[in-house]
DNA sequence: CAAGGAGTGTCGAGTTCTCGACAGTCTTGA
DNA sequence: TCAAGACTGTCGAGAACTCGACACTCCTTG
């Protein structure tokens, strides 16, 4: 059980979910909700990165929060049924546990630990969402490519990942080109490697020093509003 | 009663907060939070708007959502205790009326109305700060001045908004000489007329069309969420 | 009513990023 | 195995915004 969530809560009260859980594996690039949507399942990560991407009327989506073990997706329906705000894929491969909304609303309102952490968990959500506005109206892209990274990585279990310049471009909201040239500027700082669909993570410490304040941000409010791990 | 979140509460509900709310009068730069501190009250605002703005480590601080009539300060609190995320100031001279968050809590506990409330507005305030994410990474400074100035507008009971360039500065995260330039051209094109330290709004539905579509995409995510007016 | 501070106007060099274009390379599937 | 599509490299003009500087004006306060 790698999900920070379903790993804190207390036997009892997962018993009240177990019997509806169900392990899925996502594929890369999958659509899993658009603006409007009904919430009717809730994922919760073991590996993976779901992303949070606000659509634009001219079709054009950018980032504003992602979702791995630390989180689940669509969390906030167990509360009340909720319409998706975003437009929400599946970034790297995902392997899951997804459960009904229906069924984890009745567990919702039996468990005063499972109202905690739904509680919490928006909380945090809300946090990295507020830092991203901040983040993206005053940090050099740069600064934003390695922060996204390293989130990145902190979700997946591998130091290689599959991704496009030309998505990271629409995650990032800047153009092609710009991800090209500092794509270049990190290989050449030896920071990453990459090729065709692919970067490799080669020197972690190098990334944390480039990435802005932002990251370090973001994981603190994790840390200090989720149950602790082990 | 202006608030839209305490207008809506039918009378029974409403009436077991009642005996704890005071009306206050806050002062524009007022200074209500700053991040970890404790959420000890939470304020409805009845006319003016309040800002949450992201702190940055050098002391940048940017605004990454607005609180006013349609909403309420620190209401999350309500569920749990909380720290703020944010540094939360006066924007605009507000009236609002307060209550204190342990109060509150009782309220919310009993109350299966204002349990709703508080969920359907963590859920708008949230979709207001993804939104801008959004847009600070994809909108060009003056419409993002544009929304500011409509935002402002919607929540405050005339046609003149108090505000320097140097602060507008800081709420959009750019350079005050960007600001003069962009307000000369607003005020060029006769949407807006502004003299030292206050802005008038002319054309409103001038500001409309050159705002981006972030500004009504928050308003629908509202309207949707909120109970109707009236 | 003089002084100081706060707010604004303006300039210009420099950087970052956009936007469109096109060529080259890798991968996939028919 | 060949064609088509997807992905990357590169170029260059131009727009947007930064950053530092300085002058000026208005308002407040002693």
């Amino acid at each position: 059980m790698r999900n920070r969530l379903l790993a804190s809560l207390p036997a009892e009260d997962y018993a009240l979910i177990a019997p509806h859980l169900t392990a899925v594996e996502l594929e890369r690039g999958r659509l899993l909700y658009d603006p409007g949507d009904p919430i009717e399942t809730i994922y919760f990560p073991q590996d993976g990165v779901i992303s949070l991407m606000t659509l634009m009327e001219n079709g054009a989506a950018i980032e504003s929060a992602t979702i791995g073990r630390e989180g689940a997706l669509g969390l906030m329906a167990a509360v009340s049924p909720r319409q998706s705000l975003s437009r929400i894929i599946v970034q790297t491969p995902v392997k899951a546990t997804r459960i009904g909304a229906g069924a984890m609303h009745e567990a919702w309102d039996k468990s005063a630990a499972i109202k905690d952490l739904v509680d919490k968990h928006t909380e945090a959500l809300f946090g990295h969402a507020i830092q991203s506005v901040a983040c993206n109206a005053l940090h050099p892209v740069e600064a934003r490519f390695c922060r996204w990274l390293l989130t990145c990585h902190d979700r997946i279990s591998n130091d290689t990942v599959a991704l496009t310049q030309e998505f990271l471009a629409d995650m990032l909201g800047v153009q092609r080109t710009t991800v090209t040239a500092v794509a270049r500027s990190l290989q050449e700082k030896g920071a990453i490697r990459y090729r065709r669909g692919v970067v490799d993570i080669i020197d972690r410490p190098a990334l944390e020093a480039l990435a802005c304040e932002c990251y370090g941000a973001i994981n603190r409010t994790y840390e200090r509003l989720l149950p602790p791990e082990h």
